[in-house]
DNA sequence: TCTATACATGAACATATATTCATATATTAA
DNA sequence: TTAATATATGAATATATGTTCATGTATAGA
């Protein structure tokens, strides 16, 4: 694999944004059905301002896709390659973690 | 899918390692064979010094082996995981470029 | 032993980033 | 219109992080 800078930068830029834990749990929470905000805010456990300041990266990012309905906005985990990006790290990590 | 603390903190923390194009860059040039710490100075054009420092936050996330060989370090990607997860993401960008 | 080469490491620093707090905007209901 | 709810945003800040510079350590050769 040989990448050039036009790859590379928006590839880290893309990791970077699952680097951060609240924000990685944000796009776990809708990764397999749309959430309100107020939902997500329950399930990670994390201000509704921060939600929302993760979700505007993710959003600007394309790595979540936004819905309004009324007064909420649902939002859901953008395309099929997230996770599978999750499930081969996951495989990884507990790969190491049995050594 | 649904993580615990446990799965999501060391997913993000190997994501972030992950997030940083310089770090990046460096494992991606022993991604397919070992390459010296010199090698990699050259092919990603930066210093020695930050090369090694990066390097050390790869090995201790196990990202990649080293290997002595004389006065020569040698470092290979730790394991096929890595590679998928890069192509995985490379995925998602392109498709969101072609938008 | 002395020198040179290859790599590692610690300190220092400038910048980036996550988080909080306060406030703004949008939508619904009264 | 007014009040209430749901979400977004801007400023401020403390901390984390990438990079450089100087120096240390390990190995090979003379």
């Amino acid at each position: 694999m040989n990448l050039d800078n036009d790859t590379l930068i928006p590839l880290a830029e893309t990791f970077k944004l699952l680097g951060d834990p609240t924000r990685l749990a944000i796009l776990v929470a809708c990764l397999e059905e749309e959430k309100t905000v107020g939902q997500i805010v329950l399930q990670v456990g994390a201000s509704q301002s921060l939600v929302s300041h993760h979700l505007r990266l993710l959003r600007a990012a394309r790595l979540v896709k936004p819905r309004r309905d009324g007064r909420q906005m649902y939002y859901l985990a953008h395309d099929q390659h997230i996770s599978c990006t999750l499930k081969d790290m996951i495989d990884h990590i507990q790969e190491e973690e049995a050594l």
